[in-house]
DNA sequence: TAGATTGTTAATCGATTAACAATC
DNA sequence: TAGATTGTTAATCGATTAACAATC
């Protein structure tokens, strides 16, 4: 079992904790602010106010990411802004299939954020004869049943379905099966995918509906 | 400084963690997926698996909601579902103000999660004079210059940004003003809000950013 | 009854915060 | 130098999970 040539056990640096990744962008976002003001060094105070969390928070994931700052100056945030861009990954650049060129769909695919130099349309889907054949954000949106043909030999990094929910869990399993690793899901409904491909699920009614649980008293009367 | 009429303190009832809040609109979703397929009573496990949590976990928020099911059994699938809407305050109905309608904000006005029986759109506005006066998912869009005489006797719930990024902070300041007490931005910028006042921030881009990120290893050859 | 599944407690795990010596 | 602020440790807090008696 154990050959000579194996592999030596990699020191596989400590993945970082999920909660910190998931304040990444958030940090990349706030820097760009501060950019844009002329803000050439900042506090981990400053940040930490800009994103809603305590300073000891912004010190701590720095530092698992293994940027630092200086003492009694705070950290550069041209270099700090990099350096985020580095570890996401946001320095390859990745193509977007979008399936589902609804009014939601649309805006994705205008999307500023949606189009970057880290993110390009990689294509778009539809199934509506009105929708296939348009051109969408400088697309041309293609029938999703061509999916295979459509994207042979330049597979999307990441597969974004903006369908209604009674297609979604079709749509990603034909994802998946193509080879899509990576899927952001708008639809309204649970999906599953297998354990090797990524998932993110984001219900835009969800945030509401949160917004109303925490506003219930004032409707309320109370 | 305790007078005698003074109200009782109030046995509170301990606030929901935000961890159940923000799973509430997930149960709900999955419960209404489950009923359309006609079950009558879910499992907590199987309930657990549709929303990619442990099973202890659902058992232990429903038994916090005061909810129960019944022992070798499960919980009743269309009282829970009830169950969850009254708590979440669904029962109530809520008027939406959506600011920027681009691709965006328009994709949001015909958002099927956003016009339920608990929401409703209660103005939508602009400042693009190509916009302003069009009809938008039924409703005409107003110059949000002219957001008070609009508003006025019919206080939106909430406030709904999706605005470019420049434009947010000062649309926050003027709902605000007004007197909006729950906000959802969609801009990709840092907001403040006074702390009376409930601020959610969602950035479609993050999303993506995230999935870079848990995907570098296959892009770098790795 | 036997099997399934809840409701709850105690244990664990992970995330956040306070605090402060180090040092720019 | 004096003041500001990092980098890191230890303490705390909150969220998740395992386990199981209760009971339908």
């Amino acid at each position: 079992m154990h050959g000579h040539y194996d592999a030596a056990p990699q020191p596989e640096p400590a993945a970082l904790a999920p909660a910190t990744v998931q304040r990444m962008p958030q940090y990349l976002r706030a820097l760009g602010d501060l950019e844009n003001q002329g803000a050439r060094t900042v506090s981990s105070e400053v940040l930490a106010d800009l994103i809603g969390v305590n300073s000891s928070m912004v010190r701590k994931d720095l530092s698992l990411l293994g940027f630092t700052g200086t003492r009694g100056r705070g950290y550069p945030v041209a270099t700090l802004a990099s350096q985020l861009e580095e570890a996401l990954g946001l320095t390859q650049s990745r193509s977007i299939a979008i399936v589902g060129i609804g009014h939601l769909g649309t805006a994705l695919a205008n999307h500023p954020g949606f189009i970057t130099r880290s993110f390009s349309i990689g294509g778009l889907f539809d199934v509506n004869p009105a929708v296939v054949g348009t051109t969408v954000a400088g697309s041309r949106v293609r029938h999703f049943e061509d999916l295979e043909s459509v994207v042979q030999g330049a597979l999307p990094d990441i597969g974004v379905v903006a369908t209604p929910p009674n297609a979604a869990q079709y749509v990603i399993d034909r994802l998946v099966t193509v080879g899509v690793r990576s899927i952001l899901c708008f639809a309204s409904t649970t999906v599953q995918v297998p354990p090797q491909v990524n998932l993110r699920s984001v219900d835009l009614s969800h945030e509401l509906q949160i917004l109303a649980f925490y506003n219930r008293s004032f409707k309320a009367g109370s």
